[in-house]
DNA sequence: CACTGGGATATTGTTAACAAATGACATTAC
DNA sequence: GTAATGTCATTTGTTAACAATATCCCAGTG
């Protein structure tokens, strides 16, 4: 059984302005991002309920919307439903963290594969601007954490976007929880706030050869890079997480590759 | 744009007995569930809208279950949602058919590599059962295609639950259009209504090797075992669907292995 | 003739009240 | 003392009405 869920009491809310009528995004889903980032950075403890009630309440809303927010959010891996039990923040272990660098893994091997075979030059062109700026965030004196690794999604993300006939892979990229990582790398006691220079250095240097290799329609080149892409990745991040953490044994029992 | 959406226009509804007390499901998960059917059986054209309202009236209920339905629906992917402009029925060509196995190819070989890894004895013995009823089912004169890939897949899902710390590849997996298969293959002019003999017992014969080779810990072996069946099957559905389409060649050309 | 603008209509988003079910607690029987 | 059962409070599921938005049609104008 886990521990009575003592996350930190004060939630301050956002009154979210009444209605917003400028943005097209239905209110669910703006519920669904604060509370999502509420959740994210820890101030709902793992397991913990998620009453709609008291989240309704909270943000000067009915329950429709809240309802709509917990299943988004349900779709993003971040809170599981139980069939008129309520919503509860799932609780993630370092072991999924690798699981989930394994399936992007997968993913996006599969994805360049793609490409390498059918390469569509122009839709090749939208992702060099993501390779530019991985390249200056990679030669910056110490470019914060979020924005790296948030240039490292956005090449990722111009890579499937490139491959259009792969729907599929698309949607079940993008509905991964992806965000719980950093829910996990913010629990740390001391989460790290930028990325070693020469791991930078690396991951630029790898996605560039990616890109050449998958213009010259080399698909075993492409799926390897991607594959040491994200096999390195997902060690450097183990290796902050397990700084304080002691199952790191059995997690890392776990890998695959 | 797509054709003016002329699907065949009974739609039967199942009354629903106004309160089933005995299930557990909630009103909206039943709803998904007829709704999927219908989608699934092209009661409803490709690219056609579903109205909240249209289906409440039809299903003798309100549209809040109708709304919990949809997102369901969305979720297995048979629907898309666009926000304030309603649900439409997602439109399937042949590369997502061959998308979906390539997407079910990756997991599940990651799947099989983590097995292989750590062999969970007592885990892996509840495949066994499954794995006889495929046995049964190969040797059967004439079994229905339906009957005979559910039980394929009742072992891959069993695979699946054996790694029971891949949480995140177990979701994964079960969020994928699976069902949108069926539809694409019921939308064939012939359809298909076995499985030829030779192809069930190879089919039999690869999953029973990858046992062995999951229990002797040989995670290259049973991840090339995984692929095989894999892309056999996609191979054989393809080749299946395609005997009516022409649009073949482009099809083939977004294969991957 | 094409295009922009406004208004009518239909549909989704939101709200609040009602109904049903779950979980906990107390009571009772053995 | 333990277990089963009945009641009650809390919470989710459902309903129906209201508000806001997107679509469609049509008139007017360049």
């Amino acid at each position: 059984m886990p521990p009575a869920a003592t996350a930190t009491p004060e939630r301050a809310v956002k009154p979210l302005g009444r209605r917003a009528k400028a943005s097209t995004a239905t209110t669910g889903e703006q519920i669904a991002k604060q509370l999502g980032q509420a959740i994210l950075q820890g101030r709902y403890a793992p397991g913990e309920r998620v009453g709609e009630q008291a989240v309704a309440e909270m943000y000067c809303l009915s329950r429709g919307p809240v309802r709509d927010a917990l299943r988004i959010l349900e779709r993003q891996g971040l809170v599981e439903i139980r069939p008129r039990r309520g919503a509860y923040v799932v609780e993630l272990a370092l072991n999924d963290v690798a699981d989930i660098f394994n399936v992007r893994c997968a993913l996006l091997s599969l994805a360049v594969r793609y490409l390498a075979r059918n390469p569509d030059k122009s839709a090749l062109a939208q992702v060099d601007p993501r390779l530019e700026q991985l390249r200056r965030l990679a030669a910056q004196a110490q470019p914060s954490l979020l924005d790296f690794a948030q240039a490292t999604g956005r090449v990722a993300m111009g890579l499937l976007a490139a491959c259009a006939s792969a729907k599929v892979i698309q949607t079940t990229y993008r509905d991964l929880p992806h965000d719980a990582l950093w829910r996990m790398l913010w629990m740390t006691p001391q989460p790290p706030d930028y990325v070693r220079p020469a791991r930078r250095a690396d991951t630029f240097h790898d996605y560039a050869q990616l890109m050449v290799a998958i213009r010259a329609g080399q698909a075993d080149a492409a799926e390897t890079l991607m594959r040491k892409i994200m096999t390195d990745t997902r060690d450097e991040v183990l290796h902050y997480m397990t700084l304080s953490h002691t199952d790191a044994v059995d997690m890392f029992r776990q890998q695959v590759y």
